[in-house]
DNA sequence: CAGTATCCGCCGAGATACTG
DNA sequence: CAGTATCTCGGCGGATACTG
């Protein structure tokens, strides 16, 4: 890891590998990241309230989720040694200013989903059903 | 998501599936459509053009997902009927719209990559290569 | 409570070959 | 040139069991 080094993870061609929106996809564009980052939008909160509030989630992501935004200095894990133990988790700073373009594709979305999903309808209409549908709708 | 049938893919709750930050990152959130969005960003292009620029593309994967884009209204495609066909693709004007957020998101990167960049190689550091990582990284 | 450790299915995505 | 059609693989993410 580390890697600011050599290996950019392309086989042998550049393809926009410089590209900063393509990086940050790469982190944010999971299942679960900006769900969590909605979960922690205005506050803190524990492992199980996080399990609570995202309810499809499993463990395994929570965990996995929360320590690779920990690693990236966008969580803050802080651990309670109560009796049983209490773990909060915080947006830092960094993580706090996510939240603006964030908003902005959310605001986007809420916007022209409505738009998407009409377009997508007639497009099927148009073609029925073709076959190379990748599923990425309904 | 939703996957085929009419179950929600949850088991009797409802994870934000009324999110539509959620719903927007089920569109954009791949590996390519944002590069696509980005290439389209000043102009149209013809489809060789796309390969050419983005280049760690797979014909397949490009094809996909301009269908992708086109379905859901966001990229427009002309073909042009002449001796070697002609196809030029261009954003739509909602496709347009969807810049301004990825604009965003996109200088949110640059100013703050490195800082994750750092952030991780300290995590790393204390808790030299955990068995668990996800590598989001590299 | 807040995790870790395994096993496994699915599908996103690449490689390759063929067509109008 | 601009695609389609298959085959295949890696790894994301779910399910389940166990622990400090």
């Amino acid at each position: 890891m580390v890697t600011t080094s050599t290996e950019p993870v392309l086989h042998g061609s550049p393809y926009s590998a410089d590209c900063p929106t393509r990086r940050i996809l790469d982190r944010i564009g999971d299942r679960w990241t900006v769900l969590i980052v909605g979960a922690l939008w205005d506050g803190s909160a524990r492992f199980s309230d996080l399990r609570r509030r995202i309810e499809g989630i499993s463990q395994k992501m929570l965990t996995q989720t929360l320590r690779g935004l920990e690693r990236d200095g966008l969580v803050h894990r802080t651990v309670h040694p109560e009796v049983p133990v209490r773990v909060e988790y915080t947006l830092t700073e960094a993580g706090r200013t996510l939240r603006e373009p964030l908003r902005a594709l959310q605001e986007w979305s809420i916007a022209h989903l409505g738009d998407v999903a009409a377009s997508q309808e007639a497009y099927d209409q148009a073609n029925q059903l073709p076959p190379g549908s990748t599923d990425r709708d309904k």
